[in-house]
DNA sequence: GATGAATGAGCCTTCATTCAT
DNA sequence: AATGAATGAAGGCTCATTCAT
């Protein structure tokens, strides 16, 4: 959806430019985030958005778009899901999910924000696709449960997902808010509380969608 | 925090005048919100406005304001609370909680927005004065819980809470969604829907924080 | 040229008015004075200002009127001038002056600006008539003086106007400045320092438009 | 103070514009002064104003700056000074002075504003400084007027400051009148009127001043 | 006559977008 | 393609004046 003139340009360029966008749409929000202060940050000229971007709203449609783009990638590399069970998900992984907080606190800072409605219909399309990507995954993973029993029969796949997101992105804000406190610079230490706090999760999930 | 002129209006208008600024504020943002458009639907002058409030700022802080009280002073009215269990709570007043949202969605659905924090840090006082008044009540609810022996001991409350408003929020906002979805007008078929999710959280609830 | 509402009222009220609005128009200007701050100072309803004037602009001008009329009395309470000489003048009632100055700083402030033209075209007529009245004053000094022999005969009185008017206008600006500075509150040693400045300021007066 | 943008401009356009500013402020005063009037004076969006300068104030306080300056390079020009006597001073170079009444009338007149305060505050900075300039170059005429023993020792430099610049400042003024009244066009009979008016201020400060 | 709420014209300022180089 | 100056629509806010009680 860009110009054809932004996808010429070197790799550098491309990304000095959209995060800059980013940054300032996530500080700002849409309607306050200024083309120039992007172009400033991007270190390119204003005018030149104008020949990689139609408008505003179409820079910060790739924005959102980019965003998730970039977790999909991450997500495809990093998780072959195959049968893992609902509640070992959140284990398997988070030594790496803690390190790209730490390392994209930015880009995980945006794509929450898109994701919690706060761009609104702007977003909204993305939002979408987002939650659709993430609720089939989710899906997969209870269905992986059900296959091994570890699931509890008497709901249905709808009510188990909104229990299963409703617990799962509380926790994960609270990673979120966690993370921020200390400044994207997580210690040994914090490792361990957020570890706990993950268990604690699981252990939650696991009594509440579990067979009993 | 309005200025006094505000104060004096016959109440009608004073209404008038906020129903106009959080139907603008909720359905365009703040940002976007026009102070013209506000003051046409309340049928007042522009610069009454002014004479009202100091600057569309204020107005919408009061929006807020006025928003969450209106709802505290219904919750004050109808919750004894005294020692209902935290399972039983949701129960107990949902048929008039589902009235209300048949008849005050916009407030309903204004208060979400600034409860998921669509508004940012401009109604983060009035969030933040919203969620210490909300968690204060849900604590109560655990300790209750705890008291009758209902909630499982190894988890402190801190963590009890998290998953309880991460359970809640997401099912308050899909009943939400539903409402919306019939144009609140629900039919008794509705009711029958709605309840039947709040008795499937309740499940789930019960046994994720529950004593095994 | 104020309604004939505003002169049946009685004169505490009457004074408040006017001295609300000349210390406003002094302070911060016509185009900046607000009509509410003067209601408010003078502890009148704000409508009420447009039941004793048609609009500001009256009011304004009648501010300097009756200013300038305030110091006519006085004038011409005080001055037989009759015959004083040009050089007696300006020691003759320096002491009441000083008085003046003391007792009515907002006054004689008001005045000065009106007369160096600080209110521009607004205050024209009002300058003119002041001028018009100071000159034919100070060309009856210059009478008295030609007559008796003090003052030189190679200049006409035009000439020698604006000279007298010069010199006496700086002075007493400078003198404006001085009583400012001690907050109209002159001690014996100001006194002294003020009549001394205008001895300086006669000798040269004397000097100037002396004989030879 | 003026943004980089406005002092990349080229020449023409800078001075289309401050010249605009200068004649809207002079003609309207600060407050009437209209940004729409500059600009379309100035044939320039509206706009652009203010990618020139942060604000209305600004570009006032710049167009004051640059009069002043504008006057300060041609008296730098045009006045040796060096141990110039006080009286021969103004007869010196009074055709040049009357020529620049006569081309720059606009400046003329709004540095006389200036001067005279009617601007207020805001032009208070340039004015101080303004004042602290001429002050300096008069107390050098007159100490070159001590040391040449033409001028009076019995009164200190204060003194005969606030003389020569009552008498100078008058003079000046009316002289300014004069021109206006001809509408900046003398004829060869004004100008000798005006020189006439000269030497009789000569006279009086000569006479005033003088080592009687 | 007094009061103070109501009104809306008017102006400054912002900033996305366009344009000329 | 890049740049940054130019543009003008849009909207917040002020305040003199009017109006209803």
């Amino acid at each position: 959806m860009p110009k054809r003139t932004f996808n010429r340009l070197d790799d550098d360029k491309k990304e000095r430019v959209i995060r800059a966008a980013i940054e300032e749409f996530q500080a700002r929000g849409f309607e306050n985030a200024k083309i120039e202060a992007i172009a400033r940050n991007a270190e390119v000229a204003k005018g030149s958005i104008y020949q990689y971007f139609d408008d505003k709203k179409e820079l910060f449609i790739y924005s959102v778009t980019w965003t998730l783009e970039y977790f999909m990638k991450i997500i495809d590399r990093q998780t072959p899901l195959q049968d893992m069970d609902v509640y070992d998900y959140f284990l398997s992984g988070s030594r790496e999910r803690f390190e790209l907080l730490k390392q994209e606190p930015l880009l995980v800072a945006f794509s929450m924000d898109i994701y919690t409605g706060k761009f609104g219909s702007l977003a909204l399309e993305a939002t979408r696709e987002l939650s659709r990507i993430g609720e089939e995954y989710e899906l997969k993973l209870i269905a992986n449960g059900r296959r091994k029993g570890t699931v509890r029969e008497d709901l249905d796949d709808k009510t188990l997902l909104l229990f299963f997101q409703g617990v799962t992105e509380k926790f994960d804000t609270e990673i979120m808010e966690k993370v921020k406190s200390f400044d994207y610079n997580p210690t040994e230490e914090h490792y361990r509380e957020m570890e706990n706090l993950l268990k604690n999760m699981i252990s939650l999930l696991k009594q509440g969608m579990g067979r009993n």
